[in-house]
DNA sequence: TGGGGATTT
């Protein structure tokens, strides 16, 4: 290791600052009833006023800070004060753990089952009943529920809750709820003049509920809609600045996290990195020099095994001191208790996908500073359980120049599900008006890959394969994929592999010291075209274990072999789900060509002909449709290998632009994929 | 030779 050891002489210089000060909610006392809870919550003393505003007002913006007690009170306020009416009350949420256990909460605090008064809904998973009146749902749920019911008719009050974070799906929500109140006041208006008497379409109440001071921004987009706020309740975070610029933010994280350890009262220690290659770094640098002064280091981040992950949670043994090493999963995803100090190195991993009018695109992976929204979140975590200490390794200047909040998904995003979605609802995202309007190349290449797709036609008019795509809950190639299948009479392993892709845990765990342990373990599932029929013999492997084995050793199988078992599990999920919706489609998922690998690979070069490369005369790969030149990626199967073409699952640009999951085809593949192949070029 | 974080009737 080339890192000296920190010394007096060389440490970094902290203004202390009185500035921004932000921390988390006091956890209660479990022996205080929970009636008594609610009514010391902050927001419990504007709960009348509240109320009053949200009934005079068809949308109320909220700015709630943390510790308000804002998600869980405002539902039950609503229902009390009778303004959910005859239809239900729900709320948004950005991820499915934060719906599942708010409604848990909720049901609880009203003494009820959940699924009854209170329930749930997200993915694979839903406690629901008839009596239902207050919904914790993820934001996609309700994208999706749109589309089956365009009016949300069912829904008396919709509350959008965390809607800073400005999710692509929050802001199709937020876009569409305000159409869909002036469509469904004129309904009402209608009724009420006994013109109409079908439908029961009651009124709708929007609520917006934002933790950070954007408040103004959702306000205008909703004709000026009344700004309510609500304190949290917060111990104080005491922030420091670097009195100069760090050049090596690992370097400096390492000497700021001495200093704490050396001169600072016990406290765990949480440090935010960008990935997993500087949190590698940096644990061996604080172990070298730990040697005599305990330090329990633990890492967090998403590609962990699980196994490892859960380690952050053990208790510190006497006279140590935890130090977390964290990408920002530790900002919004995991809390991590106990942590007095946090150590921000002021930068993080943003994904950009750049459309590109010539082909697919590509995702960029790059390591950018933080916003002030994010320096904030970072520091509260200092505080959830006490006063707590937030080292910034930048200065106060370079805080001041921070973007407020990062740009909204919709601006970063690929967004050609949304328009495939839109035009299932009869709207086009060219018109529709959104709060931060997408960047019209972006809208371009969309429509553009939904033509290639068969989505839409000459006309960019929705075709009956598009609607037939658009009812897969999968990206629109993959749907594309699965619709290929049909013909080459393979569903049935085409969606094993899609399952697969689209499961949200990576299969492959790399632990970077083990990398030649890792390849021969995996070696038997090696499947010579590459990476998709890898994958699916990984899963038949899985599932002929599965079949005998027990949980514990299904788990060591995949310890052995260095597979994530979550992988397996929510892919299977997935499959269920994709298997039912082939019936729903008229698709027999059945179908299957026994052992056969070349209608599977012309089934996905239907779907991939955007994501493709032709081998060049120089041993480079080019894109068929595009000018990019790309490389396979170290981790696939065909790494270093010279193939006559290529088919991939995604390009991401970090130095080079690499292709992932990548599979061998015949050139002759791409004869007639699609009407959109140019001829010879 | 390399992987921020969510999410889908």
């Amino acid at each position: 290791m080339s890192l000296p050891a920190p010394r007096k002489k060389r440490r970094i210089h902290f203004d202390d600052d009185e500035g921004p000060k932000r921390s988390h909610s006091i956890s209660s006392s479990p022996s205080t009833p929970l009636q008594k809870q609610r009514e010391q919550l902050p927001i419990a003393k504007e709960r009348d006023a509240l109320i009053r505003e949200i009934r005079e007002n068809d949308v109320t913006i909220l700015l709630g800070e943390t510790g308000s007690g804002k998600t869980t009170q405002v539902p039950q306020y609503l229902l009390e004060a009778g303004l959910a009416g005859k239809g239900m009350i729900a709320v948004t949420q950005p991820r499915r753990v934060a719906a599942t256990s708010l409604a848990a909460r909720v049901a609880a605090e009203r003494g009820v089952k959940l699924g009854s008064l209170v329930g749930y809904s997200v993915r694979f998973d839903e406690i629901c009943g008839a009596d239902t009146k207050i919904k914790y749902v993820s934001d996609g749920m309700l994208v999706r529920e749109l589309l089956s019911d365009p009016l949300l008719s069912r829904y008396s009050v919709i509350v959008l809750d965390e809607a800073h974070e400005r999710t692509l799906r929050t802001d199709f929500l937020i876009a569409n709820l305000k159409s869909i109140q002036v469509k469904r006041k004129q309904a009402t208006d209608v009724k009420g003049k006994g013109k109409c008497t079908s439908s029961a379409v009651n009124p709708l109440k929007i609520i917006v509920m934002s933790a950070t001071l954007d408040a103004e921004k959702f306000s205008r987009f909703y004709h000026n809609a009344r700004i309510l706020y609500v304190k949290g309740r917060q111990h104080p975070v005491k922030i420091f600045y670097t009195a100069v610029n760090q050049t090596d933010y690992v370097d400096s994280a390492l000497r700021t996290f001495f200093q704490i350890h050396l001169d600072q009262p016990p406290g765990d220690v949480l440090i935010f990195l960008p990935g997993q290659e500087d949190i590698e770094s940096l644990e061996k640098s604080i172990k070298m020099h730990a040697k005599r002064l305990p330090v329990l280091v633990s890492l967090m981040y998403a590609s962990l095994p699980p196994s490892q992950q859960a380690r952050i949670f053990s208790a510190t043994p006497p006279q140590t001191r935890k130090c977390i090493l964290a990408t920002n999963i530790a900002e919004t995803s995991i809390t991590i208790p106990g942590i007095k100090y946090v150590i921000d190195t002021g930068k993080s991993k943003e994904k950009r996908y750049l459309s590109k009018d010539t082909g697919g695109g590509f995702d960029t992976l790059l390591t950018r500073d933080i916003t002030k929204a994010s320096a904030m979140q970072r520091a509260g975590r200092a505080g959830r359980e006490g006063p707590g200490f937030c080292f910034r390794l930048y200065t106060e200047e370079a805080f001041n120049n921070l973007a407020a909040a990062s740009e909204p998904e919709i601006r970063r995003c690929s967004l050609t599900q949304s328009v495939l979605e839109l035009k299932c609802l009869g709207q086009d995202l060219e018109t529709v008006e959104f709060m931060d309007p997408p960047d019209i190349n972006s809208v371009v290449a969309a429509l553009k890959t939904l033509w290639i797709l068969g989505a839409l036609d000459d006309s960019k008019t929705l075709t009956p394969l598009g609607r037939q795509m658009a009812s897969f809950p999968v990206e629109p190639y993959l749907a594309r994929i699965i619709l290929a299948s049909s013909t080459h009479e393979c569903t049935s392993e085409v969606i094993d592999i899609v399952s697969m892709i689209s499961s949200s845990s990576k299969l492959f765990l790399d632990i970077s010291d083990q990398r030649d342990a890792i390849a021969s373990a995996r070696s038997k599932f090696r499947h010579p075209s590459g990476d998709h029929l890898t994958i699916l013999n990984t899963l038949r492997a899985y599932q002929e274990m599965a079949e005998t084995e027990n949980k514990s050793s299904r788990k060591e199988w995949c310890k052995q072999h260095f597979l994530n078992e979550r992988t397996f599990t929510e892919a299977l999920k997935i499959r269920d789900q994709l298997r039912v919706t082939c019936g729903r489609v008229g698709l027999d998922w059945r179908a299957s060509k026994k052992d056969s690998e070349d209608p599977v690979l012309r089934s996905f070069t239907v779907g991939l002909v955007q994501q493709s490369a032709l081998l060049q005369p120089d041993g480079s790969y080019k894109q068929l449709m595009g000018r990019s030149v790309v490389k396979i990626h170290p981790g696939s199967t065909l790494a270093d290998k010279k193939v006559p073409a290529i088919i991939f699952d995604e390009l991401v640009y970090t130095n080079q632009i690499y292709a992932r999951g990548v599979s061998s085809v015949p050139r002759s593949y791409f004869n007639g994929a699609t009407p959109a192949i140019p001829n010879g070029s």
